[in-house]
DNA sequence: GAGTTAATGTAACAGTCGTTACACTTACAA
DNA sequence: TTGTAAGTGTAACGACTGTTACATTAACTC
């Protein structure tokens, strides 16, 4: 045997590659470009991932991993909220932050293409709903979360995240945020 | 001055057009295909609308007069709601049928456009923060409605109509809204 | 019927797409 | 040093893209 196979390689351009989709988006990704931005071409890229279908699969889980190291992170910093509400905020504030904007508008997008087309993009759609009561768990949230909640929450947070990023009012969005941490603390109390 | 000319073509084409990235998506259209399914050719579409740009602006605004159309029957038609989770519920019920999943994912696909490409889809980002504030009160809901509350309800609304794209489980996010409607109440009465 | 313009169809243009054939260099094991 | 496989680069393939040149038919006014 003679010069065993560099997995480094891959990894790095997989890496490049998810910054890439991460400002120019992953709708309309085309290997040449791409290839022209990580200063290489289209005969790596197939070489090292096989075929785009390849390709995007190894940018999916990179993203994926990329952000479960972001909310470990999170989780490891500072002191876990003990209740919903401030559950809500402590969320809010972190995925709300402009650093994150790049990937939540990333989401959106893979949640409209994974709408016409589920079977390229697998889990994109499910995902989201059974990582919420995960998180939630995780955190050690006090009060349990009924399903009806989970899918409220979820619903709401998602909603308020494509408000702020088609409006970038982060002031607006924020408000509404709170109104919804506070319809919960009334009921709580009440 | 002779043969006038027929606007009627055009219209055809445009109502064709819209039924089919009602089903076929909009992202990827190409007029080789969308032409074919209208039993005609590429060249007729450039000419009927100048270019691709000048189709999907036509698209657009087709489909936004059908909308616009469809809430107007829908106000006609029934007695409207006086309180706000009456809304709630009156709006859910009718965005949450399966005839609406067509556009509703349409719309969704839209956002995900217009947030990497904000000129080409002019207003699709904006509107929606425009238009429920309007609706509540063309329903003639009593109670004035805040910002906060309507960035609130636009949010929870269309993250609950996503979450119904991505799984199709009615009964999970109908009750994620009824959980909303009744929040509203508590306060209400509190 | 003559003249004029709308509408249509075919075929091609230049460009991009994913993918591949072929030649080549690089780096390691023996 | 030689053999072998990993990695790289160029150029091309066929298929597709939006758009257009050219020819033709259809429908109307005069």
């Amino acid at each position: 045997m003679a010069r065993p196979a560099d997995p480094g390689i891959r990894l790095r351009l997989r890496a490049q590659a998810v910054d890439y989709v991460l400002t120019h988006g992953i709708g309309d990704l085309a290997l040449r470009p791409l290839a022209k931005a990580l200063k290489t071409n289209a005969r790596m890229l197939i070489y090292h991932f096989g075929s785009r279908e390849g390709l995007m699969r190894e940018i999916l889980s990179g993203v994926r991993e990329r952000e479960a190291g972001r909310v470990e992170r999170w989780m490891k910093a500072g002191r876990k909220p003990r209740t919903m509400p401030a559950f809500l905020r402590w969320y809010w504030r972190r995925i709300s932050a402009p650093q994150a904007r790049p990937v939540v508008r990333l989401v959106f997008e893979l949640y409209a293409l994974a709408l016409r087309n589920p079977r390229e993009f697998p889990g994109v759609l499910e995902e989201p709903v059974a990582f919420w009561p995960k998180l939630v768990q995780a955190m050690g949230v006090q009060s349990p979360i009924s399903e009806a909640e989970a899918t409220l929450l979820l619903a709401a947070t998602r909603g308020l995240l494509l408000d702020l990023c088609a409006t970038s009012d982060r002031r607006r969005t924020t408000a509404g945020l709170e109104l919804l941490a506070r319809l919960f603390e009334i009921r709580e109390s009440g």
